[in-house]
RNA sequence: GCCGGGUUCGUCUAGUGGCUAGGACGCAUGGUUCUCAUCCAUGUAACAUGGGUUCGAUUCCCAUACCCGGUACCA
């Protein structure tokens, strides 16, 4: 191995934490780790009005719980910003502004940038001329020539001077061959008139400070790639190897936005879907290995992952085989595992080892943590039901009173409160007075769970204990006769 | 408008110059001693269109269509 590798994921903070982001900073992560690199996280607040207070801790946070642990980047902690130090730090590019604009005097000094004096009136005007005219609307280059060395009063910005008729040709990982004219691009703006640096500058910038060898970052950077590359080339500093990852859809194809459902992290684990879920689900939005392997934990996604295999076109993200993953990595869980994770979702007041059992019990029907809050109800309490709802549809109500009189009985002889052993005594009421299942083990099992539908009586009746599961079964006999 | 990217079952995708184009989700049907769920089995459904190149194209090339992204002192 010659250099070693570094990605990163840089976020802006203005929100919680984007699935896109997520496949983004996964894919980056997947590719440092598979080949023994650096994952950095940077944070980009070079926008002072969008950005939001506190987003970059809640960033942080998610990609933790996620499993995305950077080996480079801010220090999680309450005001992260403030303790924002390390080797190529500060990480946050609020605290390089020096920086920026040292880089950015040097490109002016060197005849590659220039000071811009145009008003923000005078641009918006000649936009609007442009657009009139029906042209693409783009800046003049009046200052362009100006040669101005220096700030020639407060209201400034500096631009790129983009040479005017070359051809910027990148390989892109993903894509191959890409090509743009820079007669189309306009001389961006690299340092704001707050003396703020935009995107283009810082993001480059530091990259190339922090050594970052492969840029892994969403397609809507595609267009942006041949501005960056004019500025590695006016610093003399090599190229990174860009890739540019597919977008996530919504159903119609679009961008994938809030409107059409949930698009944070956090919206997803609120509701209960395990981090390892996401991980594989989203992890397969883009990437699929050539066997037919679909279920990997994040150290075998590292081993799996291939880049260079990346899908080109969009992938829509879709709920359905997400709630497939998670019901599948719930059913994987420990009880225990389980109930540590859907604590929250739980009564407080109950204890761990009724928990434990309904857990067992319930876990093959969860498909998010959040519907266990439901579910654990009717074992706690017996639900209000319809007496109706006792009698099997192909039985009656006389059958139905002798059914449940019968498994009475006989549960009640039965002092090994075992699933096997209920389920035996109960079959063999049905065989000893000629009745059928449907006789039998339906009214039973509403009897105790209130239910049309629910897990066989007796599970139920295991997590309830003999003396519970009796009275509910005697409760629904009186309810019966009373009708 | 201009620039760039993309196009295999409904969805995520595998794959190849010649295959019955494979898997998963979803959906449907059946089985698993009552319902639900699980599990199992079976089924369902795709190479955008038109030209080339070729003995032969889903695969290579070129158009067209459609979709997406970009076109900011936002990232």
């Amino acid at each position: 191995m010659n250099q070693k590798i570094k990605t990163r994921f840089a976020p802006s903070p203005t929100g919680y934490l984007h699935i896109g982001g997520l496949r983004t900073a996964l894919y980056n992560y997947l590719y440092a780790k598979q080949n023994k690199g650096r994952f950095v996280l940077r944070i980009e607040d070079t926008d002072q009005k969008r950005e939001v207070k506190g987003a970059a801790e809640a960033l942080m946070a998610t990609l933790q719980k996620m499993g995305l642990n950077w080996d480079e980047g801010p220090k999680q902690g309450f005001i992260a910003k403030i303790a924002d130090k390390g080797q190529n730090g500060p990480y946050f590019q609020s605290k390089r502004l020096k920086i920026y604009q040292n880089h950015a005097q040097k490109l002016v000094l060197a005849g590659q940038a220039y000071y811009c004096t145009c008003s923000p009136e005078r641009l918006e005007k000649l936009k609007q001329e442009q657009e009139a005219r029906k042209e693409a609307p783009r800046y003049d280059g009046c200052c362009r020539e100006k040669n101005l060395k220096s700030k020639a009063n407060e209201n400034f910005v500096i631009r790129l001077k983009v040479p005017e008729n070359k051809e910027v040709v990148f390989n892109d990982l993903i894509r191959g061959e890409i090509k743009f004219k820079t007669a189309e691009i306009d001389d961006q703006v690299l340092i704001k008139s707050d003396g703020f640096p935009t995107y283009h500058l810082a993001n480059v910038v530091d990259d190339h400070l922090m050594g970052i060898t492969h840029v892994i970052r969403g397609e809507e950077w595609l267009p942006s790639t041949p501005k960056h590359i004019l500025l590695y080339e006016a610093f003399g500093w090599p190229l990174p190897q860009f890739s540019h990852l597919p977008l996530l859809l919504n159903a119609d194809k679009s961008k994938l936005s809030k409107r059409q459902g949930d698009v944070a992290v956090e919206d997803y684990l609120a509701k209960g879907y395990l981090p390892q879920a996401i991980i594989n689900y989203v992890a397969l939005l883009g990437w699929h290995p050539s066997d037919n392997k679909e279920i990997f934990s994040l150290p075998e996604l590292v081993k799996a992952f291939d880049l260079n295999k990346t899908q080109k076109a969009g992938a829509i993200f879709d709920i359905e085989k997400l709630n497939w993953f998670n019901a599948y990595y719930i059913k994987q869980l420990s009880e225990k595992e389980l109930l540590n994770k859907c604590r929250e979702f739980l009564p407080n007041n109950v204890e761990q080892g009724l928990l434990l059992k309904i857990l067992k019990v319930e876990k093959e029907r969860l498909n998010n943590l959040s519907e266990i809050g439901e579910k654990v109800k009717m074992f706690l309490e017996l639900p209000a039901y319809n007496p109706k709802i006792l009698i099997f549809k192909k039985s009656n109500k006389e059958t139905t009173v002798k059914g449940l009189e019968l498994a009475l009985e006989i549960l009640q002889k039965e002092n090994d409160w075992q699933k096997e052993k209920m389920s035996q005594a109960l079959a063999k009421a049905v065989g000893d007075n000629n009745l059928t299942n449907g006789d039998v083990f339906w009214p039973v099992r509403v009897a105790v769970s209130g239910l049309e539908k629910s897990p066989a009586p007796e599970e139920i009746m295991w997590v309830l204990g003999k003396e519970k599961s009796l009275k509910r079964i005697q409760n629904a006999i009186e309810k019966l006769k009373l009708k």
